[in-house]
DNA sequence: GTGCAAAATCTATGCGCTTCAATCGCCGGG
DNA sequence: CCCGGCGATTGAAGCGCATAGATTTTGCAC
């Protein structure tokens, strides 16, 4: 690569000032018809194109929101690539069967970001990341948009100060940040309701491990609808998703042999009532013949399942461009208050809670 | 936001001067322990976030990778969209419910580029793009990638003087960019021979509209299989993929009529076979009972379709990766010539061709 | 042709950081 | 006690562009 021209070059090739080239390029209209193609030709008889880094140094704003993602290839193997890291067999499709949560809110906070002229850092988070490699990002951005956990609390905090930062998916809280999240309560509170006022039952378990705040507010809302009707709540839990069907299946046996199978198994993720399905199966009992199972996510996987996977949709995409949104109106205009917004989420019905032929 | 702290203030806070603040950071082995926590400390409490501008001002690389990828909104849409354009209905599923081609392909270069310590920027190309825009991108990243047909080649080349460029599954040319493809003609020939070989088909003809690059390697590859076992070609026109359906349906009508359906139909895109097994469905005609289908792609839908696709299955992830690692290889040692690499494809027998029972 | 306001262009400076050459401080040897 | 030598630190010069403010040019009325 020869040396890249710069403004320099061009404007002594024009004749010109290098102020009058930088002029050319942003108000084009200030310019004079004529000087004006003399500099646009000489750009591109120099293939000239301006530096983002001299730009975003002399504006203060770099135009780039960024996003920190996932190593997929560290998710997806259970090791943190390096240089030396061969990589996996593609014939290996689990992974890239379906699109992954992250994958739909990635594709929303893209959309959000160019809809209104940003382009979109993409980085990731493996373990080692270093405090160096955070500010990389976060140096060159004007937003950043995090998944929860994915980053240490004081570190986001103080980036905060900096640029705009969003949680994306994040339950309401406090903690300083902009956040989005769904109506995870709303959610599983309607589909419970489906459950006992469309079908009649009243013995349903919740199934997730407690803990995390998404799933605490799930079961909250199956609570509500259960003690709304006056019926006696029941949890079920999950293993790590990791040894998610081992441990659906023991639980399956286990339930079984004690006669204490419930007429219907609320699981607080798609994936958990997925590897429940398949449990059940395994034990020869019909869904939802003889027991009903729910979901909440509204993974595509859920919708090619059979029976359909009953669920309660998050709009993933939706979710990421209000990320991006709110980001990009903050740096337009800095608010004193954290913006957080909720979004509704939608009952999907399907068949596996009873409602269609199996 | 307060104004963000600078090297300036950390050196003053720390009773150093900006030099030794930097070395701090790029080489902090070289810098003496008690000065190092002392600016470690100012920086610390200063909050300070070095900007990626000045550093890629002052280093002359940025390293970023870029990648210019599609408006998701526009292409789903039809429409170009404005910071006025109100937000399709998500309830309209079917944009997101598989892994687009793209999709793939763009996993795998923020892959490589994290495995290799670049970060990602994806910008779009609607069809408004200006030339601003794109340099937009360009001025800001080490490396480029992009989808064949996205950006004017005059654009591309002038881009490329400056910076590696890397076209991704564009076929082998001499445009003078660097290049990743895969083997189109190799993948068809013994798909082709397959339906040839295994199952004794003789009558097999290839659908797709010529006068695409890759379609026309891979008809090669179908012409080739053909003749050498001495069978005579015959091809099927398809209709661009908006009016896909209706075309297939009357492709189908038509042979049915004049009784001049083939054994088999060999597609040149998963989309097409799809599509004409949804017309062959439509007009009572079994597949692989009565005619085979074959694809090409590799796509999650020809997946989970009932028979299961028989295809050729493109290493996506795989292309996006390699292009990604020219690049970079290309930013560390800028050669002479243009990279060129071609990938190699799989042959996926599933259901539709007759092999297992449908 | 002159005068003047508006438009066009230029001069000069700064954005925050890296880096090379130069300086400083400290040690041991002579 | 002085000097050489070496590592740690600093001074200063950019990197390429944007932009306020100064200056020149242009268009126009008189």
């Amino acid at each position: 690569m020869a040396k890249r021209p710069t403004v320099y070059d061009v404007a002594a090739r024009a004749g010109v000032s290098i102020a009058t080239v930088s002029f050319t390029f942003s108000q084009p209209h200030k310019v004079r018809p004529s000087t004006r193609e003399a500099v646009e030709d000489a750009a591109r008889a120099l293939g000239y194109l301006p530096s983002a880094s001299a730009r975003g140094l002399a504006r203060g704003k770099t135009g780039a929101i960024g996003l920190f993602s996932f190593d997929y290839y560290a998710r997806n193997s259970g090791v943190t690539a390096d240089a030396d890291t061969p990589f996996g067999d593609e014939a290996n499709e689990d992974f890239r069967m379906f699109p992954l949560y992250h994958d739909e809110v990635q594709r929303g906070v893209e959309m959000e970001c160019w809809r209104r002229g940003y382009v979109l850092m993409v980085g990731d988070t493996k373990s080692t990341s270093s405090e160096a490699d955070i500010a990389g990002i976060a140096g060159r951005v004007d937003g950043l948009a995090v998944f929860p956990n994915t980053l240490p609390d004081d570190i986001l905090l103080r980036i905060s100060k900096r640029i705009p930062v969003v949680e994306l998916s994040i339950p309401i809280n406090n903690n300083g940040l902009h956040g989005v999240s769904v109506d995870n309560e709303g959610g599983l509170a309607s589909l419970t309701e489906h459950l006992i006022g469309v079908h009649g039952l009243t013995d349903i378990a919740f199934v997730g491990p407690l803990g995390f705040p998404d799933k605490e507010h799930r079961f909250s809302g199956y609570s509500r609808a259960m003690k709304a009707a006056g019926l006696a709540l029941r949890t079920v839990d999950t293993a790590p998703p990791g040894q998610l069907a081992a441990f659906a299946r023991d639980t399956v046996a286990g339930m079984v042999s004690e006669g204490t199978l419930p007429q219907a198994l609320a699981c607080s993720t798609d994936e958990e009532a997925l590897a429940y399905m398949d449990a059940l199966a395994a034990a020869g009992i019909s869904v939802p013949g003889q027991i009903a199972v729910t979901g909440f996510d509204g993974l595509v996987a859920g919708l090619v399942n059979r029976p359909a996977l009953t669920t309660v949709r998050q709009p993933l995409v939706e979710l990421g461009r209000t990320g991006a949104s709110i980001l990009i109106d903050q740096v337009a205009v800095p608010g004193k208050e954290p913006v957080k917004r909720q979004l509704p989420v939608k009952l999907m019905i399907r068949e596996s809670c009873g409602c269609r032929a199996a």
